[in-house]
This record gives structure tokens, sequence and C-alpha cells, in this order.
DNA sequence: CCAGCGCATGGTAGCGATACCATAACACTA
DNA sequence: TAGTGTTATGGTATCGCTACCATGCGCTGG
């Protein structure tokens, strides 16, 4: 330890107490900013006892690491992450793709990852993929590009070119939102055709023995369908209309919808939907057509939205703790980031909640 | 030119072809990533040459650009954008700070910002800060860590400190959500108390002289409500209530509200939601009270949600274009990154959309 | 035939931080 | 008292890329 000033850390252009000049250091770039050896010179200790002070503060001295947190505070320094991300190959940052955040389906999830994370110290950049076919990859190399700690993708279905990127690149995947046998590296999530399969012998249970589906066009909505029909025909019943409407459903592809098969309904039907916003249009057109819920029509969709719960009639959902396996996503990432190890498969059960609708 | 391999670019330990042996560099840790010199020894070119090709293609020469397009392809080459972001001060990089992105009111904008900004090479960095007050200083500062090129802000409503950090990095700022005389930096919003102020005149437009506002708890909310409260008072209505709830407001929160104000109604009573959760509630509760809308009681939401659009009845709303909002905003930014000027404050103007609940 | 120019490309020197190892100071043990 | 270990700190050498300037080459025009 030393007096202000001792050893010349190979200290910039700097006025007294570490104020630093504006310098031209590289010719055209001025440079304004606080670095960690403006702070160490202010502070009187070498620029790795600053960023020990940052980020191993339990192996600096108290009195040392006073100074150089009033040192910190008094130039405003603003650690550069860039710079410490490219020396340490920490970026201390997660990608998370997502087809869209404007669908509680994925913002309830990616809130509760950004909390979790953002709690360690991590950030989230966020890449939105839509619904198309292919918009993934591109987006793949873009995150990677930034040498992300953690990766989280949607669904399990990936390109061998996105499969062999992640390989290559090393980082720690976690895919949510479905369920495989053979995840890329970790997932977090569910069997969507088992989901299917779960409402049918709901409604099965309940007596019913003539169904209906929408479903949205996405790959994991078809998953749903899917398994709902073949269920529904081992229980020997009815399939009056398996409809595939726009990605993500909206509540008029429901009223629409509903509208088309209203004729063919008959003494007491039984839908599922592949999202509560189609569940929601259905519900509501019914009530404008007459058609009586839950007594001529029961109506269950899937992902608890809030409208779902708080309508009238409140309608039967399957629901999915989005929150939960969010959060779940983030810390088997911050485990394997870590160095330790997380489970390769979490599954997390859908349940029914049954309301009014049904 | 040279065939391939010619002067030795401070070439890594490589075997033949570039392909790179995993070698250890700096002890304790084994590098097997491809990188630049990888690449530009496989293309028989210098390092700087192979980042003209990815960065500003047009300086290059067709048929070198073609090998070295070939060699990262052959090679699996992924440039490395955190040590570019540190020799070129550029992080190509923008964080967005919202509140939450669990609502349509900030998922919508921050779709079309990300999409935007995604089209002009950049990535988008996701910060929640929550409804309490002082959650946004803290992120502002991890954000800064990472040396974004731009910044989105939600409101304008920001600390001293947070204000100083903003200054201090010299990064350009946008608010949206919000509008003030002096913005930070940028704004692209418009004026809450204003907004509510022309609700106010709409109803008086169509006869009401009985009023009643909810508002969420939340600064913004509270603006619409009061605007709405003093042009009812400028008209000479008579204001039933003005109930505050929980932020962001709910379904149910709107449903509950109604019970308890259901008693004073009268004859006819118009009533603004500061949002179309809350209106939506209102008019769920309604039908389940027998009050009829809009005859009885008239109601207008804020944000023209999608249930709002499709329910029955449809709802009246405030709509203010958040998708072209939050593709503004990426513009604004892009301008200034790109050392043009952009316009410091653009309004967005809301407008109300008349549907059946009025 | 060569100065003068413009284009394509190369060489060098960082960007601001951290990993690793070295070292100094001090305590404790034999 | 020397030997050994522990703790706190410093010095050096990168991390992988790009800004800047230098250079070489072909072409033009007098």
């Amino acid at each position: 330890m030393y007096p202000n000033g001792p050893t010349n850390h190979n200290a910039p252009e700097t006025g007294r107490d570490g104020v630093r000049l504006i310098v031209t250091r590289r010719a055209g770039h001025a440079t304004s900013a606080v670095k960690i050896t403006d702070v160490a010179f202010a502070a009187g200790v070498a620029p790795m006892t600053v960023s020990r002070v940052l980020n191993t503060p339990e192996r600096v001295s108290e009195p040392t690491a006073l100074r150089v947190r009033e040192a910190i505070e008094r130039l405003g320094y603003v650690p550069n992450l860039i710079a410490g991300g490219l020396s340490s190959r920490r970026s201390r940052m997660i990608s998370a793709i997502l087809p869209t955040i404007a669908s509680p389906m994925f913002s309830v999830p990616m809130q509760s990852f950004t909390d979790t994370l953002s709690r360690a110290g991590y950030n989230v950049m966020l890449g939105l993929s839509g619904y198309e076919e292919g918009g993934e990859d591109p987006l793949i190399r873009a995150v990677l590009t930034r040498r992300p700690d953690g990766l989280l993708l949607t669904g399990t279905n990936h390109s061998p070119a996105a499969r062999r990127l992640l390989a290559d690149a090393g980082v720690p995947v976690v895919e949510i939102w479905d369920a495989t046998e053979t995840p890329t590296d970790m997932l977090v999530g569910f069997d969507h055709h088992e989901l299917g399969a779960i409402v049918a012998d709901f409604f099965a249970a309940a007596g019913h023995t003539r169904f209906a589906v929408l479903a949205a066009k996405d790959p994991r909505a078809a998953a749903r369908r899917d398994g709902f029909v073949s269920r529904v025909r081992q229980h020997g019943g009815t399939l009056l209309a398996a409809h595939t409407l726009t990605a993500p459903g909206s509540i008029m592809d429901g009223r629409l919808a509903l509208r088309e098969i209203a004729p063919q309904l008959g003494e007491r039907t039984a839908i599922f939907c592949s999202s509560d916003n189609l569940a929601f249009g259905v519900v509501t057109e019914a009530r404008v057509l007459g058609i009586a819920v839950p007594e001529r029509l029961a109506v269950c969709g899937f992902g608890d939205f809030e409208m779902s719960r708080s309508g009238e009639p409140p309608i039967t959902t399957v629901s999915v703790d989005g929150a939960g396996m969010g959060r779940l996503a983030a810390e088997n990432l911050l485990a394997r980031i870590g160095g330790g190890t997380a489970p390769r498969r979490v599954l997390v059960p859908p349940r029914i909640i049954e309301r009014a609708s049904t």
C-alpha cells in the first residue's frame, strides 16, 4: 500500500487527482471515458486491484477496497464489460431467441428468465425469430457473434446448420416450451402431443363424444392438436372439425372459426383450442350466436391467459407454469456456466384448470 | 495477392489449410475457436482484409472477397463482436429499458423496435425495471457497462443520477411512451395528460355529464386520469369516482372496481379506464351486473388491446401507434448513431377508436 | 518514360480489461 | 532463527479485432 499516486502504473495522461484530460489516443478518436487505470491511479493501487474490488472483493483488504470504491465513485467510473469480456472470455450475457414477445406465452417466461439472470449479474439479449421457418438460423449466428455465456431457444426443432453452430460454439443451451427425448443440450418444457391427449381424456371423462379442435399454424400448436385428435380417435369419439388458423391465433380467428363450425354443432360438443386467444374468441362468439357454454359447447383453451381467468364465463384451460419454466431455464444455465451440472431434461407438468366453460 | 499462405501474418499454431489445432494460449485456457487470423491465413490475405470483407465489402475486390468468404464458410468462422467492439468502440447493440414486457403496451413497441434494429444489424439488450420507483438506476448503470450504441428508456422521469450517467456516457437516448418539453435527448411519445382530456371531451361531446375514472398505480396512468379529471371539471361534469388500482391494471381490478362503483351509477355514466385491461373488466362486470353498455354505462379504455377490438361488445379505446413508436425510436437512434441528426421530439397522436361500448 | 493518382491491401499499434504468476509482508511452527 | 504457508498486491502478456497509415501496383497524361 502506498499513499496516492506511487508507482506509475503506466498511468495515462492525467491531471492531478486522477482527473483525466480529454486526450486523443488513437488518431481520430477522442477518449474521455474514465477507465480502470484512472481509478487505479487515483486510488494509488494497480489496475488489477481495482478489477478485484469489482469482481472478487473478498480477495482485497477492506481499507484498500474502500479507497478504490471511493475513487470509482468520485471519478464516476463505469467498467467496460466489452473489454472485460474479451479478456476473461465471459460476456456475462445470455441470449434468448423467441418467436415473439407479443404473447403471454413467451413474455411470461421471458420476464422471469430475465429477472432471475439479472439477479445473478447477467443481462439478456433478445432475438425475435417470428413464426416463419428459417427465421432462427441467422439470428443464432448473429447472437453467437457476441459470445453469450448461454443461450435460450424456443422449441426443439432446429436446423442441422443451427445445431452445428451451437455445438461448435460450445455454449450451454436451454430449450423451452417443448420436449423431445434428445435435447440439443438442456431442456425445460413439456410434451405438446401429450397435452392434447390429456385434454381429450378430460373431455371424455366428462362424457363428451363429439369433438372439434382449433389450432394455430405453428408446430407446437399442431402437436397439441394432433395429440388431441389421436386420443379422441382412441376413445372412439366423433371429430367434427380440425381447423388450422394463422399464427399466433387471434381472438378473431376463434370467433370466425366458431361461426364456420356452428352449423355442425349438435346437442353437445367439446372444443379444444390451441391457445386461450382462440378459446376466448370461441366463447365470445358462442354468446353472440346464442350457443350455451358449457351446456351445448364445452371449451378448453391453453395458456391460462388473464382473459380466461378473469372473463365471464371463466374459461377452462391447460396451464403450464411459464414463469417457473423461465426461472428454471435461467437457473440451469447459470449452474452450467458456473461449471456445475444441471438436469438435461426437466418436464413442467401441464395441468387442466377447470372453470365454467366446461 | 498471393497464393495461399504467403507472408505469415503472425499466423497462429495451425495445421495446413488453416485448420487450427487446439492450443493452450493463455495458461489454463484452451482456445479452439476459429478467429480472423485463421481465416486470413486460409484465404491468403491479411486479417485486415477479412475484416473489410465483413464490414466494408465495397472496399474489397470481388475475387479476394470471394476467397475470403469461401474460407469463412469452410472454417465455420463466427466473428467475435466483443473483440470488434472493443477495437472499434461500437458495440452494435442497443439497450432497451422497460417496466415489463408482459403487457402489449410495451411488448408491441418493443417488437417493432427490435425488428427495425435487427434489420440494421443491431441487437437489443433487454432490461426490465418493474414498476417500482428506483428500479431503473441500477439497470441503467448495468447496461452502460456494455457500452451500447444507443439506449431506449420508458417515460421521461429519471433520477438526476441517471441523467448524469447518461450524459457522461454520451450515448444517444430515446424516451418513449411519454412526452415532456425537455427530453433527456430524443423523445417519441405523447402527452398522457392531454390524452385524458381528449377522452373527457369525447364523452362531453356525446352529452355525458356524469363521469368516473379508473387508473392503475403508475405515473403515466395517473397523468391520464388527471387530464381526464381536470377536463371533466372544466366541462362542469360530475365526477363519481376516481379509483387508483395496482399496476399494471388487471381485468379483475376493473371488475372489482365496477362492483364498488355500481351503486353510485345513475341513469347514464361515462367511465374512462387507464388501460384496456381495466376497461375490459368493467365491460365484463357490467354484463354480469346487468348494467347496459353503452346505454347506462359508456366505457372507454386505452391501448387498443386485442380483446377490446375483438371482444363483444368491442370497446372504445384510445389508440397510440405502438409499433410506429418503436420503429421511429429505432430509426432516430440509428440516424444519430450514423452521425446524422434526428428530431428531438416526435409526438405520436393518440386517437379515439369509437366502438360499441360508447 | 515517369510523376501523379487512386485503388486494394498490408503492418502496426492499440481498444480496456483480466489471467496468471511473481513477490512482498507477515504469521506461525519446529 | 530458518522454514513454510497465507494473504494482499503488482507486472506482464495477452484476449480478437479494427483504425490508421504505409505501400505497391496499374493507369493516365504530358
